[in-house]
DNA sequence: TTTTATGCAAACATTTTGCAGTCAC
DNA sequence: GTGACTGCAAAATGTTTGCATAAAA
């Protein structure tokens, strides 16, 4: 099966179950569900649309509380980052993607990946002007894609 | 009376109520009272805080919704612009401030707005080579302020 | 006098929580 | 067996909408 990844599925699943037994909580077959969506999405999924996915990939309908706590969850473990394109909608990616931020086209909705070194740099120097340690950043570009002009 | 903006508040007024009679639109005392805290206030106000300043400076309830459809009134006039932090909440900044980006400290939440010119620059850049005409972004910086630290 | 704005409450969408039962370790 | 997890429904949060009334132009 191909994932934008690169890794195998099973390394990656080994890999995150163990992590979390490490931290002291338990696996789980909605935790294995939840991963395999997201592993082989590309896409920047909603709580809503894990669990259609869940539902229609493995028929079992695991809940939309389920969804969140186990978004939550992951999330505080850092092992899955939320994207808020300001919709007022959480969306969720794997943290295995390596760090990058978004162009939003305006009109369809579309969503690309980029990253750029420059403005990384150029980051940490606003961070260090106003002293400030830095942990995170989100930019977010938005504007009208290829298609949409 | 001091603001940020170094402009003064009755001539801000003015303009902005002829900006809305102009476009066909009438004028209140809400909307009054609205930007009159917009404009002496440093922070990104919520919709909540908006209303609860009004009630406490004016001993006026104007109400929520009166509060919500005001902004997004302001927004879609280009007068108001909305940030979101990534908690869900909806904050509003008068557009009358030059373009500018978030710090937002993750421990006691305070803001610090910052511009850089090379950052825009770099993202106009990126805008072009994905083919997006770019609108708007934003750009947030997550850290620990100097006294959180 | 006509159109837009207000204010209340009710509706809405998304997310969170309480609780009893279940499962993993 | 114990602590963590699930699943349902109910609650909470933030925001929007319907409608009758009021106010602005």
């Amino acid at each position: 099966m191909e994932n934008k990844y690169e890794i195998d599925f099973d390394d990656f699943l080994k890999n995150f179950k163990k992590q979390i037994s490490n931290k002291g909580y338990k696996n789980s077959i909605q935790k294995d569900y939840i991963l395999k969506i997201l592993f082989f999405m590309d896409e920047h999924l909603t709580a809503e649309q894990i669990n259609a996915k869940v539902k229609m990939e493995y028929n079992v309908d695991i809940g939309i509380a389920t969804v969140y706590r186990t978004m939550k969850f992951f999330e505080e473990l850092n092992l899955v980052e939320l994207l808020d394109i300001g919709d007022g909608v959480k969306r969720y990616e794997l943290s295995i993607a390596l760090h990058h931020d978004h162009l939003v086209c305006t009109s369809c909705g579309k969503i690309v990946e980029f990253t750029d070194d420059f403005i990384e740099e150029q980051q940490i120097k606003v961070a260090k002007k106003h002293n400030f340690n830095l942990k995170d950043h989100i930019m977010t570009i938005y504007g009208l894609c290829e298609d949409c002009q």
